[in-house]
DNA sequence: CCTTACTTGCTGGCGACAAGCAAGTTATAA
DNA sequence: TTATAACTTGCTTGTCGCCAGCAAGTAAGG
């Protein structure tokens, strides 16, 4: 269906030229179809992003429930880094076109924005779960405030992907172990 | 002057409008000019936005340099994070602005992109140096790669920037002591 | 003939560029 | 010293091309 072609046609372009240079003619075209098509199914170009946007986190989604599976505390979130780097190293092209549009809703421009914003908070309420379900366990410290240490979780996953954005030279598989040992030392730790 | 009534008025359309709502026409007329005038002066929209982006940039550079002194180690980790803190209360506007510039860049049409690749690497040079001289203080442990800690500390600063400007409610006050808390602990310690 | 899937024609808005204008500022020469 | 000519600076206006969005239209299958 055209929908899949034009979506995957989406991905590549927002990877070759980012957001501003993938015009919806361009898309429609790359895609086998006409200039116009994309409009009349998205209805807007902020409509096809999200779309977008969307399958891939859902990708991410699935991929993250697969690896963490029914483990909690400190694995449930070594687990998701582990999700992550996979994600980095099988996928680059899709991870890089959802993280692309993620940081371009910032601008309030974007109507998206408020669905980035909800989303975030879907993920740190995730997060906060398996922090509070270790603590249940005894396993992390009972002093960590669990909704805290998720945000600053969620925040350097994000912030490692930025920076793997702006330079792929980065040494992703290192910063992937040391946030693991990181994970466990300041959870297990006593905390301010 | 001209440019910097411009500068001006272009970071609060960017606040309010981001950066796709503001146009040229827009800058130039509310800071009293005409509609071509901004072209004329900064070449293109990349131009400007790019001065604007590096003027706040250079504010930030000298709150650092100011907090941090001759500090070396935890002691110039904790303090940057101090500063971003103060940046955050004292000028909401324009770490705003310039962290909407930095995040837009990563778009692989933003001429930009080389620039911020370029600061970002400066930054985690000089967080490198400061770890390099905590351990040769013996504050900090010889097992932390000094290269691979600034890069995850410049990771979650940007990324609690990121979710800040999506989410301007997240606890910054506590992610901010919580980080100084982590910064020691990690550092401190032994690292795998 | 009616729906579904897609195309084509058109418009307004924006960035970019080029030409131009007005108010200085410097140079020149009687 | 002053008149005027040559040039600069700071800004504006006219115009072009590109793109998103819309509306009308066409083609093909049931």
């Amino acid at each position: 269906m055209s929908e899949q072609m034009m979506t995957e046609a989406a991905v590549s372009l927002l990877v070759e030229r980012g957001i501003a240079g993938t015009t919806l003619a361009g898309i429609g075209e790359r895609s086998g179809y006409s200039r116009g098509l994309v409009t009349h199914r998205f209805g807007s170009k902020a409509g096809l992003l999200a779309h977008v946007h969307d399958s891939i986190a859902a990708e991410w989604l699935r991929r993250v429930q697969a690896v963490v599976g029914r483990a909690t505390g400190v694995a449930a979130l070594q687990r998701v880094t582990d999700a992550l780097y996979k994600f980095i190293v099988d996928e680059p092209k899709g991870l890089r076109a959802m993280y692309l549009l993620r940081y371009a809703s910032i601008d309030p421009s974007a109507e998206y924005r408020a669905n980035v914003a909800k989303l975030n908070k879907a993920h740190v309420r995730a997060l906060t779960r398996w922090v509070e379900e270790g603590q249940a366990h005894g396993e992390i410290a009972a002093e960590v405030d669990a909704g805290l240490a998720a945000e600053l979780f969620a925040s350097v996953v994000d912030g490692l992907l930025y920076r793997w954005l702006v330079n792929p030279d980065i040494p992703v598989k290192e910063l992937h172990g040391l946030m693991r040992a990181h994970i466990a030392r300041a959870l297990r730790a006593a905390q301010a």
